[in-house]
DNA sequence: GTCTATATCAAGATAGAC
DNA sequence: GTCTATCTTGATATAGAC
């Protein structure tokens, strides 16, 4: 069954970002899903097999955002927060982000999952500097610096905000506009 | 032996630095100290019970660096990046801020390490705050969302890190302090 | 204060029935 | 494709000897 098996890496990749790789078991997504912990070992025999799965996942949804952002019609210049924010309304209150949470379990991971997790982590900064190149604004001379701060400081505040709440998230991203406003400079 | 104890909490603290409170077990620290797991038992009965010690040496060291940077004789605009920096100093390449850490384990900690997390988070933050306040510059009208920002990104930029290298913890700085330089209005 | 020994439990994983 | 049953391993934790 094909839908058991979008259904199991769905429900892992919350657990992910509720509780990270290595803290969910199989038993937990049987007992969500309803089946045995051997039916999950059916369709992912080894929970690599699933964690790689999972960030072949996280991966298209990355793709697809970029994709829907780069042909949107709206402001050049709106395009990287649409991209942020399009990414952060995916996770919950009580969640972070997925790749964080591998991030921190990193050493911890199978090798072919520690590869994903590096190939995730490049790809979303990747993506975050060609959306500031197409931009029609130069806030500073290093874009990729620019990036690397953008998305730090995103997921920084994910894990903070799961913590203290105040609305830390949404700050952030305040300061930031903040910040990058006072320092444009239009081409 | 109080010596014992607190080279049990060192031990663990790197521990939880590179694999995560849930991650390590007493095995691996008996094992590195070379005495056997009962005996990290004694001194520590739960896990819990360490855990707590460790965020209460957490605490102790940020406590520590607030009030060393505080006194200590050096321009005042610079006291923020040398507090930040005699923190993440402290950090090899291959770990993050055990406080991240923690975070990314906080829905499956003791409530009583899930408030002492809590706590620290926001301790964290505050004397960030207190550091801009008393310091000459004002950058933007909302020094607690300034705060916010600093600690995020800086916590966000060594889990990248440790994942991509590329000096991405230092490119981050550089990032926040040309934005920030952008920005000063003198009081 | 540190040890051996052991209890208990949960996790990942596999074999084989239906 | 999903089940029951079982194996193995490793983790937290405790009892009691030295």
């Amino acid at each position: 069954m094909e839908n058991r098996k979008s259904q199991i890496i769905e429900i892992a990749l919350r657990n992910i970002r509720e509780k990270g790789y290595l803290s969910f078991s199989y038993d937990d997504l049987a007992k969500e899903i309803g089946v045995t912990k051997a039916s999950i070992h059916y369709h992912f025999e080894k929970k690599e097999d699933l964690g790689l799965a999972i960030c072949a996942r996280i991966k298209k949804g990355l793709d697809h955002s970029y994709i829907e952002i780069a042909n949107t019609k709206i402001n050049i210049e709106d395009k990287i927060w649409e991209f942020i924010s399009s990414r952060a309304e995916q996770i919950s209150p009580n969640e972070i982000c997925p790749i964080s949470s591998m991030q921190t379990d990193y050493n911890f991971l199978p090798v072919t999952m520690q590869a994903s997790v590096q190939q995730l982590s490049h790809l979303e900064i990747e993506y975050v500097i060609k959306l500031l190149e197409e931009s029609s604004l130069q806030v500073t001379q290093d874009t990729k610096g620019l990036a690397a701060l953008l998305i730090s400081s995103v997921k920084g505040a994910l894990q903070y905000n799961r913590i203290l709440g105040e609305n830390l998230y949404i700050t952030v991203i305040a300061q930031l506009k903040l910040l990058i406003n006072g320092n444009i400079k239009k081409r």
